[in-house]
DNA sequence: CATGAATGAGGTTTCATTCAT
DNA sequence: AATGAATGAAACCTCATTCAT
């Protein structure tokens, strides 16, 4: 039994990791409670203490680090490198991080798929809303410099880059956590990849 | 209450497209049987006359039309055209389906999402194996056979190409449906997403 | 288990039953809904089907019946008799039923214990409140008219008899339920005790 | 924390009187200790530092002023005056305190509420029927001099008047209590009120 | 074939109670 | 003396499943 401040602050963060495991494995719905205490190492009633109920753990899960995926973007983009610098080493950065780092892909993993449940709360859907707004914004700005300066193609209109670029990231995610069923998805390289891409929008 | 044989059969495709519908947008272990009856129109004990319980249900969805997108793919990839011509031909296709056709979306973002159902079935799992390995060694064959005959790039290995192929497909899959929350996915060129792939790949 | 129509129906009565006698034994709060359960004979999850929750099947107690009491009261009121008669009448009656019925007794007991949860929905409270009105209306005009005909003295206001009236009325209902915890109680003849407040009335 | 004696003995006061308002509004079961630890300024812990359980809290109250409307009645019935007086007066005290003592009012209630919790303490169930037991003597004592000196009818036995006496207490504090729901129970002249019970016992 | 009724397992939630600090 | 944290029993409730009709 944990009694301290600290001890109580390891145990809410204890759930929050125990959290987040279990409900990227199994889904929100599929996921139970108790998993989510063993996990823990502590009993149902603990969760309670901490969080108001099922729905508020996950949403705490989100709201303590909503999206990383848009702060490593957001970085990137406004420093101070060439567009198609900023794209590879945004892609380099993000494709490192789905495939060594499990938090960070569990936590991508959650918000693709319970999307659902991030709309039942209008502020947090509404935070995530402006936080890709203010990302897009940068993003196509990016692009029309790099058109602007004869580095990227002018045939293709910005949005269309966003799209692709964020349909890889989006599906490298997915095939990252799915390796052991995907039969072709043994060693990836992902500079390769990211190769190909920037190769399609060479100007 | 006396049924013919046809009655039977609509049923038993009601509650197929029902399943489908529901499963796709709530993900299995969320749907519940009594949406499924619902949205197909009966109740839920007719479910248990034409299906074994939740988990047939489930998976006969998958017998019923296992993964259309691995036949459009391997059609395409078996026909003559040159491979970059396969390649736009099968992106052209089922980027087109995504938009277009919500059941082969729904069927695509089951497959994604529920991977872990499906390898509960060994069988099933096996045959779904199968088909991707064989998908994956036309495509291997495909793009080795372009960069010999020049057409692409030859300092990418072939692995990498089905992976981005693989990752931008599932990516807009999941885009596409999301479009209501995600604010820059409105309007889509695919076009133009295709033509930067392939710019990717020429040599 | 019950299968057919009147089978479904005699189910629910017994759940109304089994609940009344739970509800009004316990209080609402420390009844279990497995008490009433067993006491209807089926199992837990049948009340489910019959009602939506816990709350639901108590105000369905109320909605079946809703205050007999005024039922009771009403028709006697509008009758042909004097004034005083009608009120002897109402009190024999009632505390005839108090003593004999014991669903009146609890279903009373209910309604007084249970105030709170009544007020919860503004659609039940608006009809009690406008039953009772209704009563009260009738009840001042009885005693009105009482003190015109010189049947009833003519120093008092109607209101105070109402009020004495309900009070003596609940109370009763009080001491009759508690028979077996108040010492003094035990043989309680009824008769003598309306002629007491009788006789407080005449001019 | 350090606490002098004086701020624990406040707590231990806090709780009791927190305890009476919880109860008596709530009712024993319904009524939460973090309630009453709220309305009390203190947390649940601090309850079981002054009190075993959640049932202890509940008798201490009682142990504290074990019905106190027995110990107003038995001063006034010891007193010189005559019956009906005694009568008067007891009503006009009792019916007044019902009005104006929140306490007084919410002890009354509790102690007709919670018969059942109450009757499982022997002791105290002893306590009440030796103090219920002693008023009753005196009372029937009190009703049969009335008689005797003809100032009480002498066509009614006195267990009568106990209980349309004991009805209108108990009656007139649920109504008292119940005034918000009660639309007939706005002004109430409890004089009135008295004057046509004395009015049914004079001879 | 399908329905309506009921079961029962298992999940979420509440809350009295315990206990280290 | 009191708090904050955690436990665990027991309640409510959901829902896949069964089954007589």
């Amino acid at each position: 039994m944990r009694r301290t401040r600290e001890d109580s602050e390891a145990t809410h963060q204890q759930l929050l990791k125990a959290g987040l495991r279990i409900f990227s494995e199994k889904g929100y719905a599929a996921a139970r409670l108790s998993d989510v205490a063993y996990a823990a190492g502590v009993t149902r009633g603990a969760i309670y203490w901490h969080f108001k109920n099922k729905k508020d753990l996950f949403l705490a899960l989100f709201r303590k680090n909503v999206d990383p995926l848009f702060d490593t973007i957001k970085d990137v983009l406004e420093d101070k490198s060439s567009p198609l610098g900023k794209i590879r080493t945004i892609l380099t950065i993000v494709l490192e991080k789905i495939d060594t780092d499990a938090d960070f892909r569990a936590n991508q993993n959650l918000e693709f798929a319970e999307t659902k449940l991030l709309s039942d709360i209008p502020e947090l859907q509404q935070y995530l809303t402006n936080r890709a707004a203010n990302s897009y914004k940068l993003f196509i700005d990016m692009i029309e410099s790099g058109v602007k300066n004869g580095e990227i193609r002018n045939d293709i209109d910005a949005n269309s880059v966003i799209n692709i670029f964020s349909a890889m990231i989006r599906g490298y995610c997915f095939i990252s956590s799915r390796k052991d069923f995907l039969t072709f998805a043994g060693d990836i390289d992902t500079e390769q990849m990211i190769n190909i891409f920037i190769q399609g929008l060479k100007a």
